[in-house]
DNA sequence: ATTGGCACTCAGTACGAACGAGTGCCAAGC
DNA sequence: GCTTGGCACTCGTTCGTACTGAGTGCCAAT
């Protein structure tokens, strides 16, 4: 049974240990912390926590470390979050000022939070599932290629460039154009793309020829729509981490590699839990079915008026998770506040 | 004067040290190479290169390792391109088979490249500059806010978000698209951009409010046509660095911080001078403008019909010139190919 | 010009001793 | 019954020394 002053005791050993990035022993705890009782009785807490696996000897008789679990409970139970400085809040709102729109704020969101904690940032783009589609556009370039054009109502357009169907001339493109609009026009982006499924399904076998390049042409916004749904991510700080690769068990290989393949990590920051207060955290192995075990990832939600997303901070298990919690959700807030007033502004 | 054999003798240095990663002594040269002679002359035709700055002794008495020097005598005098592989041609062809539009198929050639050798591969979009304007597009989303789409001949589309000049309606916004094609449409990107400058310095000083909102309009179309004429880069393989973190004096930062930068590479990669056949080396300190001193790219020449842009590959300054170099011609010209193939398809 | 011989240099390795941070345990103390 | 000082023990780290071997530079002979 671990007792009050031995969880008092792991988060010394946490803080420490995070600090100064080596085991910590009995004896400095007791000259860094006020403990009030000798390096043995430290021991003896020690030796209780580590039955209980939430700290570990790297080998006998050196100091010790949090395992994965002695992280979680820290993180859980033991940490509150630190306050941002004067120094941080005011560099938020500055780097944040009037973005142009939603990519230039996210770009930014992302920049300011690597800038502000050092670790490889993530910020997640809202769904667009929610969004209306406003309207839907088709462009005949020559004979050989057409372009499907679609907007939301909150800014987002996408294009799509496709083969033009055999035949099909300016006069068709017009009215293919107009049956496309009544089929999505005003529609969520969700329920556009049901409609078009099921006018597709609902095809008769005998076709005509219009009928038939409608029939392709709703396909291809069909993919479409499904990619509105779809979750982006924008990142940066990759290149922090070639400072610290020995806090990485000497490879930052799998970071990278999760970088570049931003699907892995997109998953994992839609997969994380939350906390009542929108907080997630992620530590070490238990990244482990997405490749990651030597890397922790911190999370707090933000809510735009389309969909709520994440803003995320991944670095070294050994991270400094108060500070970086509080960032993530300082940074969070602030982005929910942004877009709520533009929302309001409109 | 350094003679003819020792400039093989270089050529043997480079290529063992490249493979071995060890510096290279007279011993195992004479054993790798039939020189035909003994290692006490090979040693004095290494006196003669150190005396040139082509090989260096890491310390006093150890191999020799080539300068950048040497790596350039190398690549521009004493190389001969590795022909590559059936299987690698093979798999070129099977990889950038039947791409879908320009950007799937330069995102598939980078990450073609980077898995051929292993390497970062970099790949510059061609400037669209050239270009010509098809279609621009005007969309009213709301009171606040209206969209402009340009569409270019070559499939390229681009969308800008903008505040909605006060007072225009759903009519006047057709109005303005047709003043809008009519200034653009047909036009090339360049010439384009030049015609609304034009209109805008002409303006005159007394303006009806349609005119003002021409105006303004004008600015954020010739901002975008001007984005158009920007290159473009896509890369791929960052996390390969990891694995060879020694091979650049222990740190990989600034090859990170240049891949994240991206600007600082693109600018790198326009300006290496290409040699007669297209194809373009920089080799270590030769980039320490860019940043980058333990860091060599060597690049080839390929041409859309839009216009002409580089593959390229990053590595250590000790990389395999001669299979890189051929691994991105034989990639540049088989782009070449698709590209024009594509063209004449049209 | 080439070669074999030879002294010399110097990174790398192996070995052992000394060091010291830290533990685990125990018997005494509050 | 927790706490504490004491103490033996562990084990990674550091340091000095000696040795090894790859490789050089130079010279006299061919």
């Amino acid at each position: 049974m671990v007792t009050e002053r031995g969880l008092k005791v792991l988060r010394a050993i946490v803080q420490d240990y995070v600090d100064t990035h080596e085991p910590v022993g009995s004896k400095s705890i007791v000259e860094r912390h006020a403990f009030g009782v000798s390096a043995a009785t430290i021991r003896n807490d020690m030796a209780l926590l580590e039955d209980e696996e939430l700290i570990a000897a790297p080998h006998t008789s050196s100091g010790r470390v949090p395992t994965d679990k002695g992280y979680r409970v820290f993180v859980d139970h033991l940490a509150e979050l630190r306050p941002l400085t004067p120094a941080q809040r005011s560099a938020i709102s500055t780097f944040l000022q009037d973005p142009a729109d939603l990519d230039d704020l996210l770009s930014r969101t992302v920049r300011l939070l690597t800038q502000l904690t050092g670790q490889v940032a993530l910020v997640q783009y809202p769904s667009f599932a929610s969004a209306n589609v406003t309207h839907v556009e088709l462009v005949r370039l020559d004979d050989m290629r057409m372009l499907v054009i679609i907007v939301t109502d909150t800014g987002r357009v996408s294009q799509r460039l496709m083969a033009t169907p055999p035949g099909v001339d300016e006069e068709d493109v017009a009215v293919l154009r107009a049956q496309l609009a009544a089929l999505i026009s005003g529609r969520s982006v969700r329920s556009g793309s049901e409609r078009v499924e099921t006018m597709r399904a609902a095809a008769p076998a005998e076709r005509s020829r219009l009928d038939d390049a409608l029939l392709t042409i709703a396909g291809v916004v069909a993919e479409e729509l499904d990619e509105f749904r779809q979750d982006r991510l924008v990142m940066a700080g990759a290149a922090t981490l070639a400072k610290r690769e020995q806090d990485f068990r000497g490879s930052i290989h799998p970071l990278l590699e999760a970088i570049e393949e931003q699907v892995t990590l997109l998953r994992l920051m839609s997969e994380m839990a939350p906390d009542e207060k929108g907080l997630s955290v992620s530590i070490g192995r238990e990244n482990a079915a997405f490749g990651l075990t030597e890397a922790s990832i911190v999370a707090s939600d933000y809510e735009a008026t389309i969909g709520r997303a994440r803003v995320g901070l991944m670095g070294p298990t050994r991270m400094d998770y108060p500070s970086n919690l509080a960032t993530a959700r300082a940074v969070a807030r602030y982005l929910t506040r942004l877009l709520d007033e533009d929302e309001n502004r409109r």
